[in-house]
DNA sequence: TAGTGGTCTAGACCACGCC
DNA sequence: GCGTGGTCTAGACCACTAA
């Protein structure tokens, strides 16, 4: 099931036409799509609007222009736990079928930690901390520290938060989460962590520390999330950028 | 000093010159652009042009775009080691005034590893393996072991391998690097690694596998690169995609 | 030479924020 | 109501690929 968004341009449309078409086979991996000529007759739409909707696959990694030639299918198959994008723990869970949970262990109003405080949040700035321990068939995987920003969220119902932050956020509160920034590194775990995420001896945890903005550039949400390293594992896709 | 490149698009210079106008703090942090119209007079061309300058920006994390009011700069200091983006040891080292260096183990004909056949490289592919300690002030922190595919790349001089790779296969051999998949884990380390990262007792290493493509979808290099726990650290910047 | 993608234009209408 | 960014168009010229 597709995450059906009200993306209702033309481009995106069309952009998602072409990925249900790539998904289904229809268009397969190696070969060409139809031209952006052929295209702008079949959507009936001008070929600058045919251009951004394949400019989206591109920068997804679904197909690869080359000009003069057209623009080939690549054979991608999207993956494990991505550290770029946002997505969140239930939508990941929802696309690839795992049997996942979420235990919240805490939540309640809390102060910042030190990491973000380095890096300009406000030392009086009010929060929401939200503890929850991801598990998958079983094992826990990650520990989640979220810290909710007051005044834009006043707190979360425990319910919402065994489900989908980023759901409750864009849903229940119309915000639009715009981007984030994350720092990934390698660390010793704390006594809580190796309890919780039922470290074995000398292993360590991988530490994916973000921070959510809004659309209107407002801060809404610190993250601290712990990941066991033999569970942690992600993939990415990069154009070669020249800036 | 900023890679200059062969990017002479009129999209593409306008985008630099913003940048670099961003840089210099001529446009600060916090503060809006001037509007898109404004900026199509200053530049003396279309919108949409003016448009496809700013959406690299906006790309990049560079500016924020908000309907009915404007661009706004984005606080954005750019950091250490981007596992997002393609870009050499080399490169980074130039913009980062760190005092590396690259020392070459190994040159010579290997065979491709296990982890890129179950991935679907031909296992009587032919390559030449290509070993590098990396060092910053004196200290190891990465290795990198390179699979430079034939026919396309024939070997490599020891000489260009202390270099950059990539400058080697883009200026010296005129390809044209155009995306990469990546995939990061945590493991432990082989005896090899442990002496030559010189890592502690008990230290993990994190080991980053890429698969580096040309602009005709032509697979040029596989590469294995381990990394010191301790001097790891990547950011990423993601926009929220609804796809 | 014909077809492809890459760039650019001048103009149009819309949705949103603000006064 | 006015200025902002978001979308779309029809047409033009270019650079590259292939026959």
């Amino acid at each position: 099931m597709n995450n059906l968004q009200a993306t209702s341009s033309k481009q995106m449309i069309i952009a998602h036409d072409i990925i249900s078409k790539i998904k289904y086979r229809q268009y397969r991996p190696g070969t060409y799509l139809p031209s952006e000529n052929q295209l702008t007759e079949l959507y009936g739409s001008s070929r600058e609007t045919i251009r951004k909707a394949l400019n989206e696959l591109n920068d997804l990694g679904m197909i690869q222009k080359i000009k003069g030639k057209g623009s080939i299918v690549l054979d991608t198959q999207r993956y494990t736990f991505p550290i770029s994008g946002i997505t969140s723990f239930k939508e990941l869970n929802n696309s690839q079928e795992m049997n996942a949970q979420t235990k919240v262990l805490h939540n309640e109003l809390s102060q910042v930690p030190e990491y973000f405080l380095a890096r300009g949040v406000d030392e009086t700035q009010e929060a929401t901390f939200l503890e929850r321990l991801r598990s998958v068939n079983g094992e826990p995987v990650v520990l989640d520290k979220d810290y909710l920003l007051k005044p834009s969220i006043q707190g979360i119902p425990t319910k919402e938060a065994e489900n989908s932050l980023y759901e409750y956020l864009e849903n229940q509160l119309g915000y639009q989460i715009s981007y984030a920034t994350k720092e990934v590194t390698v660390e010793s775990p704390t006594d809580e962590q190796k309890s919780l995420l039922q470290l074995i001896d000398h292993e360590m945890v991988v530490a994916v520390r973000s921070m959510t903005y809004l659309n209107d550039t407002t801060l809404v949400q610190l993250t601290e999330s712990y990941h066991r390293p033999d569970k942690f594992k992600f993939t990415d896709f990069a154009r070669r950028k020249k800036i």
